[in-house]
DNA sequence: ACGTCGCCACGAAGTCTTTCGTATAGTCGC
DNA sequence: GCGACTATACGAAAGACTTCGTGGCGACGT
């Protein structure tokens, strides 16, 4: 495996319906975007995306099904990284306070930030106390 | 102003020097890259640059001045928006757990990530209280 | 058996991004 | 004025991204 390029647009929009699915062939993810791609189109990306690696496909029936080769987790936080480096000069904690500040949150979302905050402040004191 | 497209990695990297040093010649900023770009390379990118409306260019001189057309914190507002949309559903709450999750925050940035969680919980009191 | 339909493979076009070489011209020192 | 050194402008090439048309092949109904 050389170097694990960074999706493009219309890939990221395949991997969200394959994410979303689980798993689906060519025709399934075409509906699913079917206001913007035709479906050779989609075709043509799920035949690059199995080149790049992105993508892996079952061949044993006629009908080609496909999944993510990655998570979406693990792909998040790959442009997280990405952007990071780009853009925040590195720190994820510069672009995670940029994010908080872009919009509001839910409750959900609240509660998650509290509850991370929480535990990073205990790492912080068992590390200082040290 | 058409649409403020999202800027590509060239020419992220030419607005984080110009940000660096608030203005520069096309000679400062290939210096500062020096190991990236030649010189006429970044001579090019300020041209179609200039042209994007992503710097702006004083002439005066023969040596023409670059800056920065937008803020660096308004162009990483809109790339985080972007990047939210593109692979987090819209949830730019979402994206900076992703990000709080993937490196460790210095006490500075954890202070800021306790004070916003402070106000955000105050705003959300208010409304809950209504 | 044959027409129709769905499926995959492939190629090609158009655009965008990035790179750099070459051309042209101003400026300074002598 | 001339040469050396700057500067900008422009064009071209190479690669990546995205799009879609065409062709061929198998499956299925009648």
């Amino acid at each position: 495996m050389p170097a694990p390029r960074r999706p493009t647009d219309a890939e990221l929009a395949i991997l969200r319906v394959l994410w979303a699915l689980g798993a689906g062939t060519v025709r399934e993810v075409a509906v699913e975007l079917r206001r913007e791609s035709a479906y050779t189109t989609v075709l043509k990306l799920l035949q690059i995306m199995t080149d790049k690696g992105l993508v892996r496909r079952d061949e044993s029936a006629r009908t080609h099904v496909y999944r993510a080769a990655r998570s979406e987790r693990a792909t998040q936080r790959q442009l997280v990284r990405d952007l990071a480096d780009r853009a925040f000069g590195g720190s994820a904690a510069r672009l995670a306070l940029q994010a908080l500040a872009a919009r509001k949150a839910s409750p959900e979302e609240l509660a998650e930030v509290r509850g991370w905050l929480a535990e990073a402040e205990r790492e912080g004191k068992r590390e200082g106390a040290r």
